[in-house]
DNA sequence: TTTGTTAGCTATAACGTTATAGTATACTAT
DNA sequence: ATAGTATACTATAACGTTATAGCTAACAAA
């Protein structure tokens, strides 16, 4: 067991004063030019390197950031985390993970742990059930503490906070126009529930796109896949509802919010011989993994994470350096993209 | 700005000592059962918490683990994350995040970085490029200095630390043997570069198969993935490679270690009108969610990520508490299943 | 009365830093 | 010779805790 030498350890090896050592290192000209060097040598010849938490305590910064996501498997949320980190550590900050798993009381725990943690601040997105119940005291009590956040993906717009989101509402209204130009007039969309807000602009894009060209809206052509304890569980939910539609209606596209409901989608059809893109054409949200290696490729909405965890991440070290004022607050939107696959 | 409260505020506040609010609040009975009560009531009216920097400077503790992986968006990793973070968050330590993107130099960084946060102790699976150079002064350092390091997946059997892995070489033997059982005798093998000794291990239960069976191997039907700079890269090589074999020589099944390698063969399958699994049937590591929603679906070595996480955080929490000798290393061995769909 | 004991509290040092203020010595200016 | 000032260092407090040792008053025992 090797343990790091300190300033005071070095002084006494020199017989100086603790402060000498300390302003040495920091090349400080209060020092004899002399003394200074061999100071400087000794300590690098040992290894030293500050203790930083002895430092956090004195500065009242850990130069680490929180990052609470709903999930990490999951490959928008990987990919945003992935970009934090990149961003982050190139800053020399750390980044603290915690998962809220979509539950409301695990992200007010997850809040409270990152403040104890004296995180300089904090990088968030919002969990389902929190959106449910609207209940976003934790956030507000951070940030009347003192602790900058940043919400990306899922936001509230009346909070106190930066927040980076993407054109939702205008990309899948692109995505739907997209479909009807290609002569499809029966888009069934596969959503998640109201109160998820990101779904929701989704669907609203839908629906407006719809109405701009004078289809009229079909209820039953709006699946919106129920929030159960597995995704699993989820999964099975949304495949039986579709093999009905199949059954009673013609569809002729499908939107999904997400790439595991077009995934899922998609193998539903193959089950029922439907030819993707030729019967029914596939557009979904989430340039994932399942897009790419699914049969046919699945055409979908890049929301580009990296540039989302980028964002959010540059916005809050503009607030922990000063760079920007704390009590103002951007909003900064990233355009998502259409990437045109096999499945349109 | 709300600011925490402090016990020199509290004992400011309330006309006693620093010690006494300390050890009122630690229900210590030197001090007198009426002080203690209103003091632990004024304490917890005004919220108090005590400060976790301070006390990580005291006890040289900071309940928090530090994680090197090579890649966060990446399946089996990313549920592994997910694991450590569960069991973590439930023992009340934090996770720090730190990603090596396969590069030797970045883990060497972020070891440093990690011991500069003075995390309790590290998880880490090695680097692509460490395993290549066979260079762990870094890893050997860090267990010097007496931080407990626990490694999962791509191991080195000769560092003094716990070890988590996987029964490679049995499971890829078998997942071969399930091949051959079903009559097919020209396996392909998609493998990673022979450095990774995880991909080498899957390589060698392939050929232990092929000689149980007295089937010759032929070194024209594996396919060693080159390391690229990115993973778009890689895959462009692979479909290559295969697309050539498939002109030259008659295979009838491919075995994949990992879902990409594998997902991305199907792809070239379905490119040239081959079905699978009729003509050539695929099983591959990772059980990730590209196997799942692919088509066919793609039979699977699952290597149950969240196991190994779990275990790697248990091994790693019961040395920090003592509970296990600091100096008494165990490897745990994760058994793969083999996960039947719809391509083998 | 003197000594001992106990209850209930306080003072101090320490964890490892840094910033502020202070001191001793030598040199310069008048 | 005296005051002023620059040089080169040191002492101290502070960040928020806790553990150890120390102190005081009250009471009991001899």
């Amino acid at each position: 067991m090797i343990k790091r030498i300190t300033l005071k350890e070095i002084a006494l090896e020199l017989n100086v004063s603790i402060s000498t050592v300390s302003k040495s290192l920091k090349d400080s000209h209060e020092i004899g030019i002399e003394t200074r060097e061999k100071i400087k040598a000794f300590a690098k010849a040992h290894n030293y390197k500050p203790n930083n938490i002895a430092l956090s305590l004195k500065n009242r910064k850990t130069k680490t950031i929180g990052v609470i996501i709903p999930e990490i498997v999951h490959h928008f949320f990987s990919i945003v985390i992935n970009s934090i980190e990149k961003i982050s550590s190139e800053n020399g900050y750390n980044v603290i993970i915690a998962v809220s798993n979509e539950s409301f009381e695990k992200e007010v725990l997850n809040m409270e742990t990152l403040a104890n943690a004296h995180i300089d601040g904090i990088i968030m997105s919002i969990a389902k059930e929190t959106l449910k119940n609207q209940d976003f005291h934790h956030i507000r009590e951070t940030i009347d503490m003192g602790i900058p956040v940043v919400l990306f993906d899922r936001v509230i717009s009346d909070l106190k906070c930066d927040k980076v989101i993407v054109n939702d509402k205008q990309a899948s209204k692109e995505a739907t126009q997209t479909l009807i130009d290609d002569n499809r007039k029966n888009i069934l969309l596969l959503t998640s529930e109201d109160y998820v807000n990101v779904g929701n602009l989704r669907t609203e894009g839908y629906l407006e796109a719809l109405k701009d060209n004078n289809i009229v809206p079909d209820s039953d052509l709006i699946i919106k896949v129920k929030d159960k304890k597995s995704s699993q569980a989820e999964m099975s939910f949304l495949e039986d509802e579709l093999e009905k539609i199949l059954k009673s209606k013609k569809i002729d596209a499908i939107l999904g919010v997400n790439e595991i409901y077009a995934g899922s989608a998609l193998k539903v059809l193959k089950k029922n011989n439907i030819i993707v893109p030729d019967e029914i054409s596939i557009i979904s949200f989430t340039d994932g993994v399942i897009s790419r290696y699914s049969s046919p490729s699945l055409s979908t909405v890049s929301q580009h994470g990296e540039i989302m965890g980028e964002r959010a991440t540059k916005l809050l070290i503009d607030k922990l350096t000063g760079k920007t004022d704390i009590s103002e607050f951007k909003t900064e939107i990233i355009k998502c993209s259409l990437i045109k696959r096999e499945s349109s």
